[in-house]
DNA sequence: AGTCATATAGTTCATATGAACTATATCAAA
DNA sequence: TTTGATATAGTTCATATGAACTATATGACT
């Protein structure tokens, strides 16, 4: 009933997405993919697209329909989805927004050794992320609002996410820079890492 | 003056910041993180530690201080951090925090490819998540409370980001799941896949 | 005394990733 | 007409990832 749901890239999903559209071949994808401006939104790396059909077509989700030739390129393989392939996808689909999943961010990590900054330091590069985070949010309403006029919302629902998250995060970046800068948050960085090796120290160097 | 900056993962940045406090051998770094839980709020993965010790040794941002034995167990070697580790750990920091960068997720995939799924269906999944959101948010509160006792508020930040990150997105889908649910937003999967075909056919199947 | 779970400490290996490369065609400008 | 930019289409290969494995020690419980 699932196939290979759990282990899913991006990619698989994209791929299986797109050829349940209409066969098609990796290159197609890759162009349909940026002309729907999907590839900048998932940060999808093109040298990983024909691992990810690989995978696919040794799953059985996806079926080579014909190799074809145009003048001395290279050989175009076009692909189908099968049956089991639709089956995953939606599959996938479904788990993946059922089930929030803690994914890794560098800005987590940098948030959880902050300290590590000065505080001035630290509420200068808040300040900074502010202003990129303000750029990039009014570069996407912009496109947000040039793409309403000839693109069905639904085709958009992931830039709508996207403006959410980065309207949340420039709140809450601004937020703590403001906290920082009125001192009603701080730190001592020398302090803090000494303290932390003595009090680790007086604990017996071990267990906690 | 940056060393190897571009190529840092979140273990490189976690295992520098843990050698400043302090020398010590790569499985007290582990302990030390799941002490502090960091270990769930960055995803780290236990078996990539050695490997990302092993490229920061190579890059000359640590160094061995000692190996030594206990028993018949196996050998323990202890870092230290080497003064081009503690620039380039604060040279990352800068960066990150700096600048906001599109860090792909599997959600962002799965709406971009949410037409897949028929509109009642995804109001279903979308009411599961804003569930399991809220179940998170509440245990996050829970600990983030408890901790405020005990701990520094620098060392909460990344939960506070983490915390406000969840109710922005549990405030998104709860709309989305409304808008869908109303009819506000709707779409025919059918058509629109047979749709996108046709009219990638009457462009020439081609160039946009 | 024996078994089971857990802590200690790190290594191996199959698989995944993505930057760089190969090679041709086409069109525009100089 | 030669150069240079871009589109076409995919492959290679060095490196990264992480699940599973190795092997001992310790304490708990039966």
């Amino acid at each position: 009933m699932n196939y290979m749901t759990q282990e899913f890239g991006i990619w698989e999903i994209a791929v299986l997405a797109l050829l349940r559209e209409a066969p098609m071949h990796p290159y197609q994808m890759q162009r349909l993919l940026k002309e729907r401006h999907k590839d900048e939104i998932l940060a999808l790396k093109r040298g990983s697209l024909y691992h990810a059909i690989g995978r696919l077509e040794r799953a059985g989700l996806i079926e080579v329909e014909n190799t074809s030739r145009e003048g001395r390129r290279p050989e175009r393989t076009t692909y189908r989805i099968a049956p089991a392939g639709t089956e995953s996808l939606l599959d996938v689909l479904r788990r993946i927004i059922s089930t929030p999943r803690q994914e890794s961010s560098e800005f987590m990590a940098a948030m959880s050794f902050l300290l590590h900054l000065p505080p001035d330091e630290a509420a200068l590069q808040l300040a900074e992320r502010c202003r990129r985070l303000q750029w990039q949010i009014d570069g996407l309403i912009a496109g947000l609002t040039a793409a309403s006029a000839h693109v069905l919302r639904i085709n958009l629902v992931e830039s709508e996410y996207l403006l959410a998250m980065l309207k949340a995060e420039l709140a809450w970046v601004g937020s703590l820079e403001v906290d920082v800068r009125a001192g009603k948050l701080t730190w001592n960085t020398e302090y803090l890492l000494k303290g932390a090796a003595a009090s680790r120290q007086a604990a017996g160097n071990g267990k906690d």
